[in-house]
DNA sequence: ATAGTATTGATATTCGTTTTCAATTGCAAC
DNA sequence: GTTGCAATTGAAAACGAATATCAATACTAT
């Protein structure tokens, strides 16, 4: 058993909720993707390796992944939103060039500090941010 | 006439476009305005004020004020979009109440900074940036 | 096994936003 | 000023991601 399946498996026992097939399913397939994706690709793959789990499951185990930590939610303009697991990884904000759409993840820690500072000093409890840098890559100059 | 409404007439005439009255009065009811405001609550404020303004023509209107730069679009989750005038105003960045959703606008040279270095430090050549912090303000914990 | 409740899939619904289209209007050329 | 043409408008319909509904099903504890 991977340390997620443990890990989702505690959430859902602690919240009272089941453990079924179709959770283990998506939570399996979505540790396996290296990438971002929409909640359409991850419904198609499944259903690309026969299992018939319904859009509706989907959205709902996503929104129990994020809840517990394991999937982050991505919010795109004008586009589905992107879901990505961040057990196991280290938090990160993205870079994206306006020209070739490539993203550059980063890690920062000074920016992630001053983002605590500056909401203890206006007493907001953050549970998450949203950063992306908008410009040119390397190669797009 | 008001620098935005030069701003904006060049912007139109660059591109071809026409200023009509109902691009007229949007774009100086949305310069009064010193809160975030919903298309919602503007096209209430519009009619208000004796305007028949259709809903379709303030979300039209607001792509072509973005477009120009004189209107920034601050995406909230779960919620209508949130749009501000920023032509000639000084930058800064946003806290998002997830349950009331308040907006707190705050500014930190430090974060500006490390931005900066960190876009550097990957040749990444920024024009811009977004960074929303996500989380519960004073009245909400 | 049984009861009780969470979960599921299919479908319908929601709601912010965008598109359609005929009527209107700005604007530039005369 | 008049004219012609394309941009713009309002009303309504369409769109689409996300959510809610609900009867059937499946997990869990006893």
């Amino acid at each position: 058993m991977i340390d997620a399946e443990r890990k989702f498996r505690e959430y859902l026992s602690e919240k009272g909720l089941r453990f079924t097939s179709e959770r283990l399913a998506i939570l399996l397939h979505v540790m396996s993707l290296h990438e971002h994706f929409a909640v359409d690709d991850l419904h198609h793959q499944l259903r690309q390796k026969g299992l018939s789990i319904s859009h509706a499951t989907v959205f709902r185990t996503l929104a129990l992944l994020i809840d517990c930590g394991i999937v982050q939610k991505l919010p795109c303009e004008k586009m589905p939103a992107r879901y990505e697991h961040i057990f196991g990884h280290l938090h990160h904000d993205h870079m994206f060039c306006l020209r070739c759409g490539r993203i550059i993840e980063f890690h920062n820690a000074p920016i992630e500090r001053w983002q605590q500072k500056v909401a203890e000093e206006h007493r907001f409890q953050m549970t998450g941010h949203h950063l992306i840098i908008r410009g040119y890559c390397e190669k797009c100059h």
